[in-house]
DNA sequence: TATGGTACTAACAAATTTGTAAGTAATGGG
DNA sequence: CCCATTACTTACAAATTTGTTAGTACCATA
């Protein structure tokens, strides 16, 4: 996001890590913090920059903009620009992106499972 | 890890994606540096602290012992602490993270498949 | 009494990510 | 000429995560 040192811990263990382990490989390329709010707002095709925004409460644009031009640059969204004024920019999902989907449905179910484990663990303990 | 601000824009943020979003609240469960290498460690059985400290080159004890409080909080590992000395203590995978295994090889796969197809854009791109 | 092994913790520092506030360019419409 | 619209950028600050270094307790053994 901001350019990161080059040879730091932090920057040499990731390497290791994504390069060890496909899994954590994968799960860093989603691992901003609006990216797969995103991604899934273009699960149903593409959307403008300024539809994206407002479908995404809290988001700023600056934020959009960061995670938009990672996802990009990861080849997970393509960004296709107008040339009208005033500007004109969509972005969509790409093929490799698509492929998560049914992988996406899954973690989700997941997610919202253990959501309701922990709950109702909580709620037992009082 | 360390606590974090109870009312930060940040912290309001990440409650609001994890609360309308399954997939973004199950892909935070997992979303420490270290947790899925953790995790893909204990896949196969139990381990203990310094069995996963020697397998996990470059983790920091502070480091394993963060992400292994987390895991733990998150219900995602178990810990068992026997009353011996020197102190033994081991990990291992709980129920509902071992329902997370097939997904994370459908994950893994896609990783090494995202990771050629990269790959082969950038050597073309030359 | 000194040493060793295990699983940690504490205080601090560095790196990284995220958020704030205020711009910018281009052009059509009034 | 002035304003509105869209998709951004820039400089900065705050929050959060990660890493460094040096401890701790326990008891068995040398």
């Amino acid at each position: 996001m901001g350019k990161r040192k080059e040879n730091s811990t932090n920057m040499l263990n990731e390497s290791y890590i994504t390069e060890s382990c496909n899994l954590t490989y994968a799960v860093c390329k989603i691992g901003g913090r609006w990216k797969l709010l995103i991604l899934c707002k273009l699960e149903n095709g593409k959307l403008r920059f300024s539809e994206l925004r407002n479908q995404i409460k809290g988001i700023t644009e600056r934020m959009l903009t960061l995670q938009l031009r990672e996802l990009e640059k990861e080849g997970l969204i393509k960004r296709t620009v107008y040339a009208e004024v005033p500007p004109r920019v969509d972005y969509e999902l790409t093929e490799i992106a698509k492929e998560l989907v049914p992988i996406w449905n899954q973690l989700s179910n997941w997610g919202a499972k253990h959501k309701e484990i922990l709950l109702s663990s909580v709620s037992s303990s009082i």
